[in-house]
RNA sequence: AGUCCCGUGGUGUAAUUGGCAACACACCAGAUUCUGACUCUGGCAUUCUAGGUUCGAGUCCUAGCGGGACUGCCA
């Protein structure tokens, strides 16, 4: 099945700077990066950037442009290596490849620390004894200037000294820190002198114990995207007043390149939590499994829901790249989603609510096999033989005894085709000693396999069903993604994971556990989470079986013939 | 309250130098169907407000209004 490219029909506000500083002649190519901090795992949100950087690197590589990973480790008391293992999976996952430009903002501590000696020296930084609360209380308000530190005129000597016996570590965490010196009346409150340097006795996840004093965000960011030569580093809004100070550390610092930064907006979706302080405590109060819970809205979490990585890619295409702070509903990433499982995904029956169905003209042992084809979008798919023997299970749904009007599927005397089978006539059925229906018996119509019923026959639908010697129990987890509690009735599904974003605590969980039987052959545990089957684990190798039932999804039992 | 950014159907985005406001999702109705899915047909619905420039403004100008970011030794 052909898919779609990854580049945009459109170009966007993005792509049109670029271009714009190519034919300028402003660089030859591009060269982009994806830098995440290693605190945690990455989330939905960040499929966006990677797409846009990576996909930035795919329309320019005729000129050999660059797509790098970079973990913008400067915060050793929040990072940790697990985490970034965890990302080079994810950002692999979803088809973003760095190559060989794996990188950390670790690998540049001795750049960043003679940068830093060189802004002293021309003046332009000094070392500031005021405690933390002293440096906030002096640097004004929204409205008013800041006052100077008294240690702001201090001699360049005398900084460049306290400066090395920070890095020595010779004083206490909080001692002392490095600040810019530019402007503490500036209306732009980042321009304040902001702290370059702080001094942390911590152990970092690479550099170990090599360093105490560890850079800012502001500060280093820049120099990472210029000593890695970055054409144009993509952040989010929330940088855009940062970046007069990013462009004054390119300005005063020795730096071999003039990266420049773009803002864009970061994604919000609809009924998602997507804030990773937030994520982690889910984590943390055992609300999820795991990062990589099916519920999450982490890319390993709607890795394992199923999502494939082409749809997601899709999705992050289709939304486009603004300034605009915008929300967009989940049920676009769903669409994708469902529109790419469509065309690739291997169907398989199965019956969640069993009830026995009697095919009456066929004796007991006797097996017959009917090809069913594994994709009816793709022939290529091919076709599976499925055994059909006296006793088959069916969907108890799909019997009533008085079918409502356009219920399509069996009741007495009607016709429903089995899937990929025979059509079969309803002869009767019978309830329990609690009424509840135990069994439904049928006939089938002879020549109806591979073919349509006779004239006069009505058939409008195809069930799914199991031969009930051969279907295979499988434990299935009814899972859905974790919905926020805003408007619960407004989201899909039956079976909702609803969670009040404030209290992060859920208020109606209807997670329930439940037995399934599957198609033989398929030893399933699987996850049915909201419109998808997915994640099965010993199943036929090589295949990753989606649930015919489930990715007709939206509807999957027809409300309609409720 | 200062500085910066942003306002196009319900949602997300398009719209050549100013020239018939379009696409997708969602929703509604119908057709079709060996998945009540997919597909097909039809429908609903849009330029924040007020002035100005112009033959003509979503686009240019001015003023409002609305939303967002910023007062970490987080990123």
């Amino acid at each position: 099945m052909p898919e779609p490219t990854d580049k945009p029909s459109k170009p966007d506000f993005i792509r049109e700077i670029i271009a714009a500083d190519l034919r300028a002649g402003k660089h030859p190519t591009t060269v982009t990066r994806f830098p995440p901090e290693p605190n945690g795992y990455l989330h939905i949100g960040h499929a966006k950037a990677i797409v846009l950087n990576h996909g930035i690197r795919a329309e320019n590589a005729g000129s050999g442009a660059r797509f790098h990973l970079r973990f913008d480790d400067t915060n050793p008391i929040k990072e940790e290596a697990e985490y970034v293992e965890s990302i080079k999976r994810d950002v692999a996952w979803l088809g973003a490849d760095w190559g060989e430009h794996l990188y950390f903002a670790s690998d540049y501590f001795d750049f960043f620390h003679d940068c830093a000696v060189h802004l002293i020296q021309a003046g332009k930084a000094y070392v500031d004894e005021q405690d933390a609360e002293t440096i906030r209380a002096t640097r004004g308000s929204l409205t008013e200037a800041g006052g100077e530190s008294p240690w702001r005129d201090r001699p360049v000597a005398e900084s460049l000294g306290l400066f090395a016996r920070m890095r020595a570590g010779e004083f206490a965490d909080g001692a002392m820190v490095l600040r810019a010196k530019i402007d503490m009346a500036s209306p732009n409150l980042n321009l304040r002198d902001p702290v370059l340097y702080r001094i942390l006795h911590a152990s970092h996840h690479n550099t170990g114990d090599k360093w105490c004093i560890y850079p800012m965000y502001d500060y280093a960011h820049p120099l990472e995207d210029a000593i890695e030569r970055v054409t144009h580093s993509l952040c989010t809004l929330e940088f855009e007043n940062h970046r007069p100070l990013y462009e004054w550390v390119i300005d005063n610092c020795p730096v071999p390149a003039r990266p420049r930064q773009i803002e864009f907006a970061r994604l919000s979706l609809t009924y998602t939590v997507m804030s990773k302080r937030k994520l982690l405590q889910l984590v943390r109060e055992g609300c999820v499994s795991g990062w990589d819970d099916p519920r999450m809205p982490t890319i390993s979490g709607i890795r394992r829901r199923g999502y494939p990585a082409e749809a997601v890619r899709a999705f992050c295409r289709r939304i486009g790249v603004t300034k605009f702070n915008a929300t967009t509903d989940v049920a676009l990433l769903e669409h994708e989603v469902r529109a790419h499982l469509n065309r690739v995904a291997p169907r398989r029956m199965a019956v969640f609510d069993p009830v026995r169905l009697v095919v009456s003209d066929l004796p007991a042992g006797v097996v017959e096999e009917v090809a069913v084809a594994n994709n009816p979008e793709d022939p290529a798919a091919g076709t599976r033989g499925v055994p059909l023997t006296r006793e088959v299970w069916i969907e108890r749904d799909d019997f009533r005894e008085d079918p409502p009007p356009k219920y399509h599927r069996l009741g007495p005397g009607r016709s429903v085709r089995l899937r990929g089978g025979p059509v079969v006539t309803c002869t009767g059925f019978e309830r329990d000693a609690e009424g509840r229906l135990s069994e439904v018996r049928c006939e089938r119509i002879p020549g109806t396999v591979g073919a349509d019923p006779p004239a006069g026959v009505q058939c409008r639908a195809a069930i799914q069903w199991l031969s009930a010697a051969h279907a295979v129990d499988a434990e299935v987890r009814l899972y859905d993604r974790l919905f926020t509690v805003e408007e619960p009735d407004a989201a899909p599904g039956g079976f909702l994971s609803v969670l009040n974003p404030d209290s992060l605590q859920e208020v109606t969980a209807k997670v329930e556990p439940a037995l399934a039987a599957v198609e033989p052959g398929y030893r399933c545990q699987f996850e049915r989470i909201g419109y998808f089957c997915a994640d099965a684990c010993d199943h036929r190798p090589g295949e990753r079986p989606v649930f015919n039932r489930t990715i007709a999804l939206r509807d999957p039992w027809g409300k309609k013939g409720r």
